[in-house]
DNA sequence: GTCTATAGGTTGATAGAC
DNA sequence: GTCTATCAACCTATAGAC
């Protein structure tokens, strides 16, 4: 055959990638996956072991590209990049056109504290945050460490947030907000966060 | 009795209300609930009809005060409020030292896109969205709607993160990240959200 | 109001034919 | 590699005694 046969495996991946963003992982059935990929129910626990181990295999196989695109951005701009090439490096990979199926699946596992989800994250992601971490670090030389850490949990959630919601966003906005533009999506995250990065540091009133 | 009784209804909330929070509302069953409220299984049925009536009395019991109190505030704050002045009405509520038990629950609502949960999010949150959004339209004149809708969603985004995240966030940031003190936490939201809502709308090169 | 007991359905996982 | 058939465990919800 010339023509490339889409295997079971891989359409048990995009099944469960659709279905674990639109409804969650715990939501999701191993039935809900076979019916959607039109495969057999056995198919799951011959091409992986169980469920859980599908779902770190969906996690990581768009997490990891994704990942790697990042640190590949980041390296690409140099010993000393600006704000926005970082915040860029981090945000592009994810709104990429390839990627965008995976975009709500990405939010669930960003939003999902469950432990076995947290392992996932940290095992997936852990060694991305310290990098951009120590770049945003290098970048703003006056802040001092905590407010860095927390700020970079902020970017998180305003990502994940318009992530996870991006298919209610229209709707829940009266339509100002359009998702699909993913250009102008990033545009607008890179302005608001760089200059929420930017601000002054945090005067607490108890120090 | 002279001493108030603890009565199995408020006990199964409490009980709902932290298993809710700790592993979210598809992970955490009726059994689980009621082992933990050490009350019958069968007195969720009784005091309430369904898991879904369950989880929206949960819900709506944290929820009703934060809006009140995030209303109460705007409104005390008069008539042209400042920016800072109407984040803190928006963030205060839910740091108050009253709701702190519930914020992992009401991080997992704001993160939960599935549709029952999202009804019951417009339920009792839509109306606070509009009379705050119309609050910052007003305090930042020159910033267009769409920016403004966007950026809404950007604070909710970092918002709603270190709620369903407070548990871990120490762990995450080497330390760094206290959730605990939350007045501190506040005001570091309170820094990075103004200024990122006073950038300088985004300029989009499609436009 | 609180319990026991159980109905009725769904789940993840496996055995074994082909 | 793919199927049918099925198990054991779990779930929500209810019936009915007390």
């Amino acid at each position: 055959m010339i023509e490339e046969q889409v295997h079971t495996k891989t359409r048990l991946l995009d099944a469960a990638e659709k279905l674990f963003g639109q409804n969650g992982f715990d939501a999701t059935s191993l039935r809900d996956i076979t019916t959607e990929a039109q495969v057999n129910l056995a198919a799951v626990n011959y091409h992986f072991q169980s469920k859980d181990s599908l779902i770190d295999a969906v996690i990581g196989r768009r997490l990891e590209p994704v990942n790697r695109g990042r640190i590949q951005m980041l390296d690409a701009a140099g010993p000393s990049p600006t704000l926005e090439q970082i915040l860029q490096a981090f945000l592009a990979p994810i709104l990429e056109q390839e990627i965008w199926p995976a975009v709500p699946l990405i939010g669930r596992v960003l939003s999902n504290p469950d432990q076995f989800l947290e392992r996932v994250f940290k095992k997936h992601l852990a060694a991305v945050a310290k990098r951009f971490g120590d770049a945003i670090a290098q970048a703003l030389p006056g802040l001092p460490a905590e407010e860095v850490a927390w700020r970079l949990h902020f970017m998180a959630g305003s990502m994940s947030h318009v992530l996870v919601r991006s298919q209610v966003l229209p709707a829940m906005s009266g339509g100002l907000c359009q998702p699909q533009d993913r250009e102008a999506l990033m545009a607008r995250l890179v302005t608001f966060l760089s200059a929420g990065f930017r601000a002054p540091a945090t005067r607490l009133e108890g120090n």
